[in-house]
DNA sequence: ATTCGGCCGGAAAGCGCTCTCTGGGACTTT
DNA sequence: AAAGTCCCAGAGAGCGCTTTCCGGCCGAAT
């Protein structure tokens, strides 16, 4: 039997009598056959492989900001929710960190010339060249989160606005009158839609201003931050944080000043990560739905690696409230 | 000029003379030329990439414990040590996720087959057979933490029993009588240790026997572990916790029974991670370098890449307390 | 001046696979 | 019964690279 019948049953072509078909598959198992995947795809010029990227605008490897990325679930979130549609179609993930302009153009390079078919892209930092780089090298693409500047490429994003919006509501409905915000870095687009959605929703319902303090996405950020909220503020009785990790710091903050959540001051967190349930009382939050997201990114990787005249194509997810008892 | 000629310049081969080498490389900047991996590890019989593979028991991919797994800070730990030895060698890190049985006869072959030319593993269940495995298939894999079962294989782990004992010396030496242990789950291989080490420590100081209430690695195992204590032995005066995680949620506990940390009680972690400096007092606790020894466990993969022969060999940590101020 | 040795660059053979192209056998049609 | 049609299997080219083998050139030694 020719190589050629083989690589035609083994890939699943028509035009291959039945028996013959049995007879590879058997062979196959007797002898433990792999086919080889870099011959595979010098000839297909396809690797099987989907790259993770992580573009940030670090200086070197061990930048401390990189060490507490990785710490953070949030990575773990998406790779978890990108292996989830890898996995069953047997596609492999290839992780890139890129830190350097250089690192960049190499990775560039490196995935115009098949090294990945696609890439699913972390853009961390504002003014992030990448995705316009990959656009412009016809690279099969999609962000998670939106860019920060506008690039016709894909992206899957979370309406942070409507999230903003629903933390609004709620407070408000629970008969909360002077509510604050405690907010993610300034930079951030999540953090810039999350406020921006909270405000408007407040507005709308004729609270022209609150209190806003700035934090850093970080436990310890979000502590101080309530800290700063409540010296300056008394009367607050309801904080929005724009996540959990810096609500769960908060809530620390309230119990050394002795005040009662939700009775004196209601607090609504946002992603609903693990750090909600395991703050006490456990976080009302808004849920972030980071597996789905990156799940839904990758396929959109795919299908423009399938067909690449497709257009660009963003998804957004809708936000839902998850009540528990902080609010 | 010819392919050879420019792939000795490429590849750094001697025999070459310096003008040439030169217009070789003026030409491949200019051009953007990046060579096909594909085609060259066909010839070359090596990948470029290095796997890293969890190793697990779970049944389907949405498995509950995977989504756990991937947003502890653990995984994204390992991956950053990982990382930081791969990346400025150029070397691809490929993420394989093995569940089931078969997965991991598949995983052996693709491995074997040269999908990637070594493998960190993290084997998660206590009887995983994947590193006997790897072993038989000669494949150059090193694990991160001691196998459940003996097998011939390199691995690198923490001095997990000298981490019991610096706890237990620590919590003697500021005055503690009456101790008690918070364990992790009794069949992981760790748990098992630092309970052993800080038993052994505190027999030796003539404390036969203490309490010990088995967790979870969870934050709220751990706070219910501390309730469980409080009412059955008040007396406590001191408790190591066999994680971070958990000794955050002890503290909770402590803290809504109206315990003072640490003069009340005292309490020491395990694993120095952001729990530690997030939890209130912040943890005393012993540090776990996760991220060097996943770089050390990488740096065992590409040894026995360049040379097969090498013995197996395992480097095992030793951890150092952290002092804060919960003990 | 002739030969020998040492080096450098080119030719060409694959690496293991896919896929087009073609031949041959069986079946259908007139 | 002969010609046409279809379908399946084999032959063979070639994917882009590395690497061995050789031929040719130049400098040194006899």
């Amino acid at each position: 039997m020719s190589r050629a019948t083989v690589s035609r049953v083994i890939n699943g072509v028509r035009n291959v009598d039945p028996k013959l078909h049995e007879i590879v598959w058997q062979a196959v198992d007797a002898t433990g056959y792999v086919p080889n995947r870099a011959a595979r795809s010098l000839v297909t010029r396809r690797s099987g492989t989907v790259a993770l990227v992580v573009s940030d605008a670090v200086s070197h490897d061990d930048d401390p900001f990189m060490r507490r990325f990785f710490a953070d679930p949030f990575f773990g979130r998406i790779v978890g929710g990108v292996m989830s549609v890898l996995r069953p179609k047997g596609i492999q993930l290839a992780l890139q960190i890129v830190g350097t302009q250089e690192a960049r153009t190499r990775l560039v390079g490196d995935l115009g010339q098949g090294q990945a078919d696609g890439a699913v892209v972390l853009s961390l930092h504002p003014d992030d060249t990448l995705p316009q780089q990959l656009c412009d090298a016809g690279i099969a693409a999609a962000l998670v989160g939106r860019p920060a500047q506008p690039v016709p490429i894909s992206y899957v994003d979370l309406a942070n606005d409507a999230g903003g919006v629903l933390a609004a509501e709620h407070l408000l409905g629970r008969g909360c009158a002077r509510l604050g915000m405690i907010t993610g870095p300034a930079h951030v687009p999540a953090s810039q839609d999350r406020l921006t959605g909270f405000r408007q929703a407040l507005a709308r319902h004729g609270h022209a201003w609150f209190p806003t303090v700035e934090g850093g996405f970080t436990y310890e950020s979000g502590e101080s931050a309530m800290l700063t909220l409540l010296s300056r503020h008394p009367g607050l009785d309801g904080v929005f944080v724009a996540n959990d990790l810096m609500a769960q710091g908060a809530l620390m903050a309230l119990r050394t000043r002795d005040v009662r959540v939700p009775d004196d001051v209601a607090v609504i967190g946002f992603d609903d990560s693990s750090a909600a349930l395991d703050a006490r009382p456990p976080l009302t939050t808004v849920r972030h739905p980071l597996e789905d997201m990156a799940a839904e990114t990758t396929r959109l990787v795919l299908a423009r690696i399938d067909d690449p005249s497709l257009r660009v194509e963003s998804v957004i997810f809708d936000p839902k409230l998850v009540v528990r008892q902080s609010a």
